[in-house]
DNA sequence: CGAATGCATGCCGTCGCGTTATGATTCCGG
DNA sequence: CCGGAATCATAACGCGACGGCATGCATTCG
């Protein structure tokens, strides 16, 4: 026969108990706990007295746990009550913590970016741009490794980066814009100068502006293979087909040979600025204004990441400054 | 100049931020890092899809704090969405710790109640119902102590016990039914009848019930002050003041005073019940068949606690065998 | 014995939070 | 290169949880 004592719902199980737990009831019995009274309860987390009151009457309701009995005017907890607020310690201090620690990132007092960029940028652009955030969030832990286009949207794909610096020139098979980099957001940075890079006393260094055509019968220095590629790009629009005379995606060594009289070349103005100017070599913008542009990586949303808005931003002021 | 990438609310409060957090959102997440994607946490879950969707939306809005990013046609978690996922998980843990004592407490795995009675009801009915709970329910933890129903009383106001067996006898000033009990539950717990108690061959012992005047000359034996305060009442109810020419509170030696022919006495059948028959000594009902009732005081409330309400059952069931 | 205290109750408006249906991308296989 | 499957976002919608306020009831205190 049952009794009229039994809470008639004694063997719910326990992942239907932790799934129905609440917050609020949480939080309620941690304050009754502590300051003894209902109302005390709901002044303390800014509620009405009927508030905290219907909140433990749904919990027990909803659960057949009884919190509270009442005595006298009052209420104090049962058994259960207490169990539920020596846990309910532990919940609201986990809950501080990751509250603590998700301020500190919203606040940028705390948090990470990893940036991967093409090697011209790494002695130039991206040294300004650790040093400003730096300074201006020194919570904010950078990392940097060097990566060409490619490679560099395919870590930001996989999780091992979190902002790209890449270059794509008008052509470009690998242009980020287009598959490789589908399903990240892509955001346009400028666009970087091409130079031509000449021995001091050539003849086409006389004029402010060179028409490509006109190297076209001299020995090319090529960088790395994209760089090379656009250099056939360029050439190829221009009507003649460069002769390679070297390869090497050392900058330095580049201009070094130039200067040798080895050749000329083709650079992108961050890579000519990485550096001191070399002795005996003489830069020209051609004169069709070629550029590479320069494109900024992410996984989409990823700029609402505070560390990551903040590159994001202290990239925008570099390019404006 | 404000960046276009600020988040618009970095200086928020922790604690502001602490409040906000929902259960519903650490949950989400940590199935998110558990499954790697929207869908399979909203299954796991028992959600659909869109659900979460919104869940997470509903909380990156609210808080500022973006979660997750899209990548491909799926997600990730973003920095902040792994902090929250790690400290998810001290927080679910916590929870279904909770959640597992509750049950156990519900289930009656555990739990305890604090009993208080008379002594007469020591050796007698609460041997029997710690052995019932006992064999019943081996997880309660059961404690028990000794006081008169005053202390009793206030032993279950002031927290000290969770159920108090007490007595009262019509006409008591100390009745639990009245102010002393204000604020608790009083339930009534049946009658217990009061038994004369004569030597062997007293006159009186003859017949079946004693009209409590025949006994009106005799010395009286007295126990307990409430027990002595009943015997006045029932007395000057019958029209005369009884010759009071021993008093203790020992039962055992009571019945030994009675053999010995030193009075007679009036005890309830409890306490004749607690030890083996006491030889010399007859007990017979009074004509008007007097009691004294017993009742059981708890909490307002406190039969919801399922250790208190399985000890009502157990005392109503041994009532009833 | 009236005033004050503490909790419960009833009523009600709002909005959080589910659902289903549908759209927009992305990825994959033929 | 092109459907189809997979994944998340969006829209529309309904319900119930969850607040507040006003009020009632029991207890306690002066």
């Amino acid at each position: 026969m049952p009794s009229r004592y039994d809470s008639g719902m004694s063997d719910a199980s326990v992942e239907h108990l932790a799934a129905t737990l609440d917050l609020q009831t949480v939080r309620v019995v941690r304050q009754i706990a502590e300051h003894g009274s209902l109302t005390a309860a709901a002044a303390s987390l800014g509620y009405s007295q009927p508030a905290v009151s219907q909140q433990l009457q749904r919990f027990e309701e909803r659960t057949g746990i009884a919190l509270v009995e009442r005595v006298g005017r009052g209420i104090r907890l049962t058994e259960s009550g207490r169990v539920l607020a020596r846990h309910a310690f532990a919940v609201t201090t986990a809950l501080e913590a990751a509250a603590g620690e998700l301020a500190e990132i919203r606040g940028l007092r705390a948090g990470r970016v990893r940036l991967v960029a093409f090697p011209s940028a790494s002695a130039t652009l991206v040294p300004r741009l650790i040093a400003s955030l730096a300074s201006e969030y020194p919570g904010v832990a950078v990392t940097y490794v060097e990566a060409e286009p490619p490679e560099a949207v395919e870590a930001v794909r996989a999780d091992r980066a979190d902002l790209a610096i890449t270059f794509s020139y008008p052509g470009d098979r690998d242009d980020p814009h287009r598959a490789s980099a589908r399903g990240l957001d892509v955001r346009a940075y400028g666009d970087e100068p091409m130079q031509l890079v000449l021995p001091e006393g050539h003849p086409a260094a006389e004029s402010d502006v060179i028409m490509l055509d006109r190297l076209a019968g001299e020995p090319w220095i090529a960088g790395c293979p994209r760089c090379r590629g656009h250099l056939l790009e360029l050439a190829g629009a221009a009507g003649f087909t460069p002769r390679i005379a070297f390869e090497t995606d050392n900058f330095v060594a580049v201009e070094g040979m130039v200067a040798q009289g080895l050749g000329v070349a083709l650079l992108p103005a961050l890579a000519l600025e990485a550096s001191p100017r070399h002795p005996g070599i003489v830069t020209r913008p051609t004169a069709r204004a070629d550029v590479r542009s320069l494109h900024l990586v992410t996984a989409r949303g990823a700029e609402r990441v505070p560390a990551i808005g903040a590159t994001l931003a202290a990239l925008e002021a570099l390019a404006a400054g």
